[in-house]
DNA sequence: CTGCGTCAATACGGTTGCGTATGGAACGAT
DNA sequence: ATCGTTCCATACGCAACCGTATTGACGCAG
C-alpha cells in the first residue's frame, strides 16, 4: 500500500506541529506578534493548503490533514472559509496571480534579455521541484475541473502571448515568434516536469544548445545588422 | 463545489450501467462471448480502471466507482484483485508497457523518418486528449508515490536515450544528439498537455517551424550532399 | 445429480473526510 | 465587570471508501 503512512500521529500541540513539519512559524498574521504568533489568518491557511497541494494535488488536499499541519483542528477553518471549495477558489487565485511575467518585466532589460531570463527561470530557481510540482497538479487538477480547466489555460494563452511578443520584438515575423514561444516555454515546463532533468549535469550539457535551438536566429540568414 | 456529482444512481444492471457510461461492452473477456460478454476478466477490469486514471487521476480512483462502472458491485473486484494496490501495480505495468518505441521502431524506415513519426505523433493521434491526460495524470501520481516516480522516471529515460540515438543515426554528435532529443521531447509531451493545442489551427501554424527548430541542421553549415 | 471453480451480490466494521453546531479561551472596548 | 470579536476545540451526523466474510448463481466435468 504505496499511499498513506501518516495520520497516526494526531493531538498535539501547535508548537510540535510545526517543528515537526519543518514548515516555518506563520509570522506575518498579526504585524505586532511577537514569538508564536498564536493566531491563524486566512492567507496562512491558503499558503499552506498551496504547499499540500504542491505536493500531493488537489485531490488529496484534506481539509483535516490541512488543519493537522498547521496545528489546528477543522474547527478553525470552517471559521475562515466557507467551504473546500471556497479554500480551492483561493488557490486558483493565488496560483493565478504568481506572475511570472511580472518578475521578468520587473528585471527589465532588452527583449532578448528577458528571453533569455525566462529561459533560464527553472535553472536559476532554487526550488524547482516545487514550481513543477504546482504546474503539474494544476492541470492534472484540471482535467477534472471545469473552472480550474479556465484558469489554466487562461494563464497558460497569457504566458504563450508574452512569449511571443518578446520574440515579435526582437524581429521574428508572428508565426515564427509563435512558434519560437511556445518552443520555449515547452522547454521550461517539461524542465520542470521530468525528473531526471535534476541531474545537473545533463541540463548543464544541454541547457546551452536548447537555448541557441529556440532563441537564436537561423545561421544561414542572420536578420540585417 | 466543482468535484462530484455522480453516485446518486447506484443499483442498476450491468447493461444499464454501460449504456450510460457511453462505453462499449467489454468485448473480449470469453474469446466466444456472443452478446453481452457478461462475466469480467482481470484485464477488463484493468481496462477499465485505465481509463479512469486518464479521467481523475491515481487519487481519485476508487473501487466502489470503478466496479459502478463495469456494472458490477466490489464483491467481485476483490476476486480478481488482492488490492487497490495491487489493481495500481497493474495500471503502472500497463502503462510501462504502452510502449510508443515500438510503434515507431515497426513503422520502421531512415532515422530521419522516425524522427518525423515521432514528431508527429500527437498530431496524427486521434484522442491526443486521453494520451496528454495519462501522461499527467501518471506524473502527478509520481509525485507522491515513490514506485511510479521509479517507472515513470525509467520510461522517459528511455525515450530520451532512444529518441537521442535517432539523432546521433542522423549524424549530430552526442550533446547535440542529447539536446535535440530533449526539446523533441519536451515539444510532443507539450502538445498533449496544454488544453489551447486542441485548437487545430495554432497547431498547423506552428508545428512545421517548430519542427524545423528541433529536427533540421543549422542552415549554416549545411551537413555533407 | 453432484461437486467444483468462477464470478458476483450483500452485509458488515472500520477509517477518512465534509460540514454543522455549540461552547470556550483570549483579548480589547466600554 | 461585561460584552463582542476572533480564533479554536469537541462532538455529531453523514457519505464515500477499503477490505472481509458469507452466500448465491451459473457453467461444466464426473
Amino acid at each position: 500500500m504505496p499511499d498513506r503512512k501518516e495520520s497516526e500521529a494526531d493531538h498535539q500541540t501547535r508548537e510540535e506541529a510545526r517543528a515537526q513539519s519543518g514548515e516555518a512559524a506563520p509570522a506575518l498574521a498579526l504585524s505586532g506578534g511577537g514569538e508564536g504568533a498564536s493566531k491563524l489568518g486566512r492567507d496562512d491557511w491558503v499558503r499552506a493548503a498551496y504547499a499540500m497541494l504542491a505536493e500531493g494535488g488537489a485531490a488529496s488536499l484534506s481539509v483535516e490533514r490541512l488543519a493537522a499541519r498547521l496545528g489546528v483542528t477543522k474547527g478553525s477553518f470552517y471559521w475562515h472559509f466557507k467551504d473546500r471549495a471556497d479554500l480551492l477558489d483561493a488557490l486558483r487565485r493565488r496560483w493565478t496571480q504568481q506572475l511570472v511575467i511580472t518578475r521578468v518585466e520587473a528585471a527589465g532589460g532588452a527583449p532578448e534579455e528577458k528571453v533569455a531570463h525566462l529561459l533560464d527561470i527553472v535553472v536559476r530557481s532554487t526550488r524547482q521541484r516545487r514550481g513543477g510540482s504546482l504546474e503539474l497538479a494544476m492541470r492534472s487538477w484540471a482535467r477534472r475541473d471545469a473552472e480550474t480547466a479556465r484558469v489554466v489555460e487562461a494563464v497558460d494563452q497569457e504566458r504563450l502571448d508574452y512569449t511571443a511578443g518578446l520574440f515579435r520584438q526582437i524581429g521574428f515575423d508572428p508565426e515564427e515568434a509563435e512558434a519560437r514561444a511556445f518552443l520555449l516555454y515547452a522547454y521550461v515546463f517539461s524542465q520542470g516536469v521530468f525528473t531526471f532533468m535534476e541531474e545537473k549535469a545533463l541540463l548543464a550539457r544541454i541547457h546551452a544548445l536548447c537555448r541557441r535551438r529556440i532563441a537564436e536566429p537561423e545561421d544561414g540568414a542572420r536578420a540585417a545588422e
